[in-house]
DNA sequence: GCCAACGTTGGC
DNA sequence: GCCAACGTTGGC
């Protein structure tokens, strides 16, 4: 099983839209590298934490589950909208999604500075300068450290 | 609102 | 294929 980190902003959706409709498409990446973890390299059962940027505060403030293969965004056919992508067909879509279901909400946000200061975290993919991507893979030993740090040792 | 970092676009 | 211009991300 892999752990990812899926950053969302939490004015457009966030832990707690999630939490209420249970499940949602992971949808809107525009990010050939997301796009293969998302297509690819995820799998049915992998563990995410989520994590709200452009937030006050930013952090990571629950978990989700990926519940579901592949499929192809839906957004990228809806002429008009923002995620619009004219080159995609259905027969060849450009960009995926993946479904995940809520998993936990923390306690509390477990802040960006708080990352930062923690030795163990001190590999994480989405602290590293430069970083853009909105997911990212993490390890099994980060994911414990920051499930633990939100105050939640067990998802649910 | 600012701005660093980085991805994408498009002229050539 | 190069690279300048532009757009986006996301912390602050």
């Amino acid at each position: 099983m892999r752990h990812w980190l899926l950053k969302t902003e939490p004015d457009v959706y966030s832990i707690d839209d999630l939490r209420r409709e249970g499940r949602t498409d992971w949808d809107r990446i525009r990010n050939h590298q997301v796009k293969l973890f998302l297509r690819d390299a995820m799998a049915t059962g992998d563990r995410c934490l989520i994590y709200h940027s452009n937030a006050e505060p930013t952090g990571v403030v629950g978990t989700a589950v990926v519940c579901g293969a592949a499929v192809p965004d839906a957004t990228q056919f809806r002429r008009g909208d923002e995620s619009f992508e004219p080159r995609a067909t259905r027969q060849v879509p450009v960009w995926w999604a993946r479904p995940v279901r809520f998993g936990s909400r923390f306690d509390r946000c477990v802040e960006l500075a708080e990352l930062r200061a923690e030795p163990r975290l001190r590999g994480l993919a989405t602290l590293k300068r430069g970083n853009r991507l909105s997911v990212t893979p993490v390890t099994a030993a980060e994911f414990a450290c920051i499930e633990a740090m939100g105050g939640r040792v067990r998802g649910g």
